[in-house]
DNA sequence: CTAATGTTTGACAACGTTGTCATCTTAGCG
DNA sequence: CGCTAAGATGACAACGTTGTCAAACATTAG
């Protein structure tokens, strides 16, 4: 079907007159080739248009030059961009990035799992909430002696590789952006309870309002499950409940937006009447009118420091132990400028 | 660092007493092997728990096994869709199905895409709108000679695989849907021109409108690129040009929840005041308050149906015509009940 | 019963890399 | 200047499959 003859490390071996280790030596990186030679190979790959064959790196290296992200989250802004974060990181190395969703709920988590490890026999793993929350998933892993990174608010992993963001403080000072503003009466509309990020969040807003010495009928609690209709049913619940709250700190943006809209619909002016703050930065947040203000963690950039730290842990033969806290940043929107 | 020995083709065989072709044969669902060895194979693998090594099969059988799905959708429900559709069709026949984001704006597609193509050596590509409807990206992908289908409301590929939806008679189905609600005087509000479906999902619009007599004061047309802000923006416009508009059609399910949105906060009732009816069903549409009525396409269906279709033209040496078109449904939710 | 024609099976050489180990250079030191 | 150790290079055998082609075995027609 496809004609073209393809090039072998062995094409560009002769080429450069050299043989093909030396070749194989300098696509890998691999130290003691002298520089100039180093040069003329990738000169003459370059040339030809040299690219090494995967399948068969993969079957004589025993690796599958594969990190694969697992997770179970409908947030598709924030798979984004792990997964680009990743990619890069992985471009950098010869390594390629998959992503695979994980249904927690179900039962039969644990057979895709076990069935896509043994079938892909990835090299590395990198977890994200709420994957990263659960010791089975966790276990399954280490057993087979997968190295793994974790993105994830728990910074309790004793060993490996692990970055996130201090989702508490993060709580916290979303929550002073509110008291600064001069808010006296706050709301929280929690997420998942599922999420650890989600009881962080709140335990800051907590931390917040005691700061301040908000009285605990100047702060009011909401539940909420991270989608958009929880974010109706808590405005409503709200009105009936405390309808003296100035501010609202939603769990995540999804359930902002959904504040928003019951406010709308009930003829309150954003911000006017009521202030609105998201998490995550997601699409919705500038998408929606009037667009959210959120809080941002650098979701790209953890994903790349991790990936790139999980392929050095795959070539070290010894264990790479590596925790980083990523900055936040509040991104003030109209909902509360 | 894993210290299992892999089962090899090698230790079936012996154990079944079979030669390792014959163990090749049974696990690519050759001709030729007697069902009595077929099943003793079978069995033997099942109780060892062998798993052909993918990078041995694609160094061999010089092929990728891999299908690749090229889109620039930011819809992740419509991406969810295609990508259950193609991996499950992809299940069936020992393929992996992998999705690559194609950046059609910028001027580096072409080179993303060239890289994409030369790296993964794919052996089949699927395309969605609109990348479907770019022959820049159909020349580049025919001149390597890698098979490919379209998920395209274009039907107007005069060979190889297509599966599409009316998307015309699935806008004039939509317009009916309202006409018949009693309403007599309508907007369409259209997204990205450069998205062949919703110029299509227009003409049906109108064309419903001129089979019904709407005059032309009864009917308008709207701006919108298919985000949630161009429907706000859409329904301020509305109200100014023709607030006796009763009944909107949105070429997508995000302008009408933004649209929703809008007239919620005018005070307007959804759907007392104003029906609103979208397209795509998408997560949006069940996710709003009140839930959108909206005209979904089988889009996981068309996805498994076009993958099968290419998997077999990959496998016959010869061209497979295949065209199907699929039907759509209308789900009728609180927006427009 | 024989020849002719499938159908089933297997031996063995690819496929394009990397791992191992031996050999050849080079640099450093007394 | 000779010796040693470290660095650079290459030859060749894996890696676990599939492709090719020939051999063995069935089946059918005459």
């Amino acid at each position: 079907m496809n004609a073209k003859k393809n090039l072998t490390i062995g094409d560009i071996a002769k080429q450069a007159g050299v043989s093909i280790k030396t070749v194989s030596r300098v696509f890998n990186n691999a130290p003691n080739v002298r520089q100039e030679k180093r040069d003329l190979v990738l000169g003459v790959a370059r040339e030809l248009g040299y690219r090494p064959n995967i399948s068969a790196r993969q079957l004589a290296s025993r690796r599958s030059f594969v990190i694969s992200h697992f997770h179970d989250n409908p947030n598709a802004d924030y798979l984004t961009a792990i997964y680009d974060g990743m990619r890069n990181a992985c471009a950098e190395q010869g390594y390629y990035a998959v992503t695979e969703k994980l249904h927690l709920k179900g039962q039969s988590y644990k057979k895709s799992l076990v069935d896509y490890l043994s079938r892909y026999e990835v090299d590395g793993v990198i977890l994200s909430p709420p994957v990263c929350d659960d010791p089975k998933v966790i276990k399954e892993i280490q057993e087979r002696g997968i190295r793994y990174a974790l993105i994830s608010p728990g910074k309790k992993s004793n060993n490996g590789i692990n970055v996130y963001i201090d989702e508490r403080g993060a709580g916290r000072s979303l929550t002073e952006f509110l008291i600064q503003r001069g808010h006296k009466n706050l709301a929280f509309v929690g997420g998942l309870d599922s999420h650890a990020a989600s009881r962080e969040r709140e335990a800051g807003f907590w931390e917040a309002a005691d700061l301040h010495n908000l009285s605990s009928d100047q702060v009011v609690r909401l539940e909420g499950d991270f989608s958009m209709q929880s974010g109706f049913k808590a405005f409503n619940l709200l009105m009936e409940k405390a309808p003296n709250v100035s501010a609202v700190f939603a769990a995540n943006d999804e359930m902002a937006v959904g504040i928003i809209v019951a406010a709308l619909r009930d003829g309150k002016k954003v911000p006017q009447d009521l202030s609105v703050v998201g998490f995550d930065d997601s699409s919705f947040s500038r998408a929606m009118w009037p667009t959210v203000t959120s809080l941002a963690q650098p979701v790209d950039e953890m994903a790349h420091y991790s990936t790139k730290k999980l392929i050095e842990w795959i070539h070290a033969e010894e264990l790479v132990l590596s925790k980083r806290e990523f900055a936040t940043q509040i991104i003030a929107r109209e909902s509360c400028p």
